[in-house]
DNA sequence: AGCGAAATGTACTGACTGGACCATTTGGTT
DNA sequence: AACCAAATGGTCCAGTCAGTACATTTCGCT
């Protein structure tokens, strides 16, 4: 992970990139669990290696070290899409092992879906000034699109299919399920979050997304 | 702050509802656009034709004031929702309308779906300790569990079919289209929330969720 | 016509919090 | 081996904000 093997020596030794790593490690899980405003700059230092000095010194501000957590989240995030390889479905079996992994993916990672659900919060202000992550989220939609482009070419989808709408509702369904977990099951229960029932809301997903994309 | 006339001293009747409904009603925008965390008592009172101490007079703390204005933003859209009568369509269309009603009906209260969100980003712990709100959400589900019934009996759904993971469906598109507008769009365009194409994707929710109501 | 409880106004505070300041150490370069 | 810029530590400050103390007004009830 970092090379502080010999580093460990005394107080403390010069190693920026680690420092600014496990600084923005902590920030991520401290802005997940509490927002903005709600974390606080002193927990988040108090939680590192380091000090509260380096977060200024290397983030700037508050908001600074909240935008490249988000980005951090994004990265992290479509880092673990990239594995998937889809070419040689076809199409209807590519488009549903698609909607799967992502409703695993995102059950998977809870922080980054609470920094989504944070910046919509702050109307995507922060998001909006990050070229960044708008590449990587235009990036992430080029293999439903090929999907898409496939599977009409083969006639088994629908010629009107617009792959951003398409995107729409893996995500729709996919997000509400970890975003909304919590108030929905303080009011029906939990039954609907385990292994089991969660299989079938995955499944009941794959069916509705190939319902819409296949040739009527 | 300035002179008072007697025609202004008169403006200071005493009128606790009024006011309390006053209060409410700021404190739920301005919870709703901040945040609980991000919301600021002082704002709230300034927005008011009161002043901050009856804020606390009347609600205890910021945290009585958040959660009665939980609790007013849940009853203004159940009742909203009540005037929907679907008993005389057949099942399908009851299905239909109920689908494209709720997708209507949270685009045309954004402040509740915000009120949501930032709920769910506090693990509904306030929600929890409302029983008021439990009981309005369990039985804004009886008039899909109603539809589920007779489409059951009339064999045109399916048997194995759960109205809380039907309901679930519904809510996960109807909600996700407000609460994730603004990274959406921020990534993708807006193109997605013009009147037109909403209809589409209004459409295409109902197709989805009659996929999986329907007997395969 | 006045008593008392409910309702309201004003001014204040104690704690928290983001951020700044100054001093010190490190390590590469000359 | 001296120097300097980058990196780090420790401490403090100035503004903000939730909540409170104290005083005053209203009004239903006798």
């Amino acid at each position: 992970m970092t090379t502080t093997t010999d580093a460990e020596r005394r107080g403390w030794t010069q190693n920026p990139e680690a420092v600014k790593q496990d600084i923005l490690e902590v920030a991520l899980s401290e802005f997940a669990a509490n927002g903005l405003s709600g974390a606080r700059v002193d927990t988040i230092a108090s939680r590192t290696q380091t000090s509260k000095r380096m977060i200024y010194y290397y983030f700037g501000d508050k908001l600074g070290l909240y935008t490249r957590a988000l980005e951090a989240a994004y990265l992290k995030v479509r880092e673990g899409e990239a594995s998937l390889d889809l070419d040689h479905l076809p199409p209807r079996e590519a488009l549903a092992r698609l909607v799967a992994f992502t409703f695993d993916h995102h059950r998977a990672n809870p922080d980054f879906i609470r920094m989504v659900m944070i910046e919509n919060i702050h109307n995507a202000e922060n998001l909006a000034t990050s070229q960044v992550i708008r590449d990587m989220n235009v990036a992430a939609i080029d293999k439903l699109a090929e999907i898409c482009r496939r599977g009409q070419a083969a006639g088994v989808f629908r010629d009107a299919l617009d792959p951003v709408a398409l995107h729409w509702q893996i995500s729709a369904a996919s997000f509400f399920n970890v975003s909304n977990r919590p108030t929905f099951s303080a009011i029906f229960g939990d039954d609907l979050f385990d292994d089991r029932a969660q299989a079938a809301i995955r499944q009941q997903t794959v069916e509705a997304v190939l319902a819409i994309a296949t040739q009527g």
